[in-house]
This record gives C-alpha cells, sequence and structure tokens, in this order.
DNA sequence: TTGACAAATCAAATTTTTTTGATTTGATAG
DNA sequence: CTATCAAATCAAAAAAATTTGATTTGTCAA
C-alpha cells in the first residue's frame, strides 16, 4: 500500500472535517431517513436558517451532500459514494497487523 | 437500523474531529509504518514538540493511538479497533438505497 | 408587476482551535 | 544526588470556525 500524497491527505482531512461538528452529523442522519428541505431541517434541529445554510454549505462542499431545487424549495440528500470513499480510507487500516513493529529509539548522530 | 441517541452522534463528530486536521493525518500515516517515538515524529514532520504534543493528546482522547513508554520514550502507536469502529460507522450509508424517497415540502398549517 | 416565502450570503461578534515559547515533569545515566 | 533529555503542560497570542441578525437572491402565485 503506497503512502497517499501530501495533498491527499489534506483533502482526507477536510472530508472528516466536515464530520466533526454534532450539528452536521445530526443533519446527515436526518437525510439518513429520507431527502428534506432546508425549512423542513429547520424545523426538526431547531436552528436558524442561515445556520443551517452555513451547515449544508460545508456538507455539499465535501460532498457528503447534495441539492435539488424543485420550486422555491431546494432538497438535500446524502451523496452516498462520498461516504464510501471516506469508509474505503479508514478499511486500509484494518489491513494492518494489529502489532506494529517496534523500533528503538536511540541517540541519533550529532 | 436506529437512529442513534445525540449523544453517540456528539461522540462520532468528535471522533471524526480527531482526524480534521492535516498534521494528525501525516502523524497517523507515519504510524500506519511503524510505532514512533514523539522525537521521530518531531524529526519526520518538522514541527516542535509542543505542537506534536498538542495533537498527539488529541488523538489518544480519540483512542487513535496509544503511548507506550519506554524508558525516556514514549512510543506512539496506531489503536486499530477505533479505526474499524469509526468505518462501521461510515459502512452503514453503504446499505442505504441510493435515492431516498423525496418529500414533497409544502406550506405547512399556521 | 407585486407580494410572499425559501434559501443563500454577508459582516460583525463570539467561540473554539491551533500555535508558540517557556516551564515543568519524569526517567535515566553518571 | 545531579546532569540531561524526552515529553507534557501552560498561558498568551494568533488563526480558524461558528453564530447571529440583517440583507439579498431567486422562485412562484396572484
Amino acid at each position: 500500500m503506497a503512502i497517499p500524497k501530501t495533498t491527499d491527505l489534506i483533502a482526507v482531512s477536510k472530508h472528516f472535517q466536515a464530520l466533526a461538528d454534532p450539528l452536521r452529523i445530526q443533519i446527515i442522519e436526518l437525510l439518513r431517513e429520507q431527502e428534506l428541505c432546508v425549512c423542513d431541517l429547520c424545523d426538526r434541529l431547531e436552528v436558524r436558517q442561515s445556520k443551517l445554510s452555513f451547515h449544508l454549505k460545508i456538507l455539499k462542499e465535501a460532498e457528503l451532500v447534495r441539492g435539488r431545487q424543485q420550486g422555491r424549495w431546494i432538497y438535500y440528500s446524502l451523496n452516498l459514494p462520498q461516504f464510501v470513499h471516506l469508509e474505503q480510507y479508514l478499511s486500509e487500516f484494518r489491513r494492518l497487523s494489529p502489532i506494529l513493529p517496534a523500533r528503538i529509539c536511540s541517540d541519533r548522530p550529532e
């Protein structure tokens, strides 16, 4: 398994960052049930509309959700392939042997 | 699949938060190779020791890494079961049908 | 058109996270 | 003991993320 490039690692951390907020996780949990419009999310989560918009933008930029306009409403839903992508990043660790080889750390030259 | 409790969701977001930083992802990538002491991580990542200590603490609190003291050195390694745990959280989304049922959002009473 | 309403954007205030340099703690070797 | 060195802790500064309320944008219906 090759070591990922630094730029890839930054991308990975950015995606995890989108999941690093309780409200955003709650949004995702609600969308797991069904597609919802912003006003429904507002009602259920009891947060202001602009606050929700801010968090939806972060989730959208991380490609974890998608917005579909219909009339005056925008319906948000999960972008499942992106979840699979993150799952795969984590799954690589499962392949490692449970005990990593120790490495003796002694005083180095100069 | 039951809806997780709010407290669980906060815990989930906390764990993802630990992965939400490029340096911490880099630390994890290095530890994927082998157990390393703090001074080695400092050298390889070219960051100050106190900075590394700060980030290692976050990873340790999220149970993503473990520290093992040996003499003056503390060797850090990955705590693989925790990675599996997060992987499983994400894997639940794979079971969802790709297209979630739309829900019509119309004007609600009053 | 105009009015109503859903959602996005924006700037300012607030909160949280991260960085930095200095200090402390704890273990070892002499 | 005492020197030394690895690592943690701490307080202050800096940077980044989040919240808030007001405003704007876009769509639809009358």
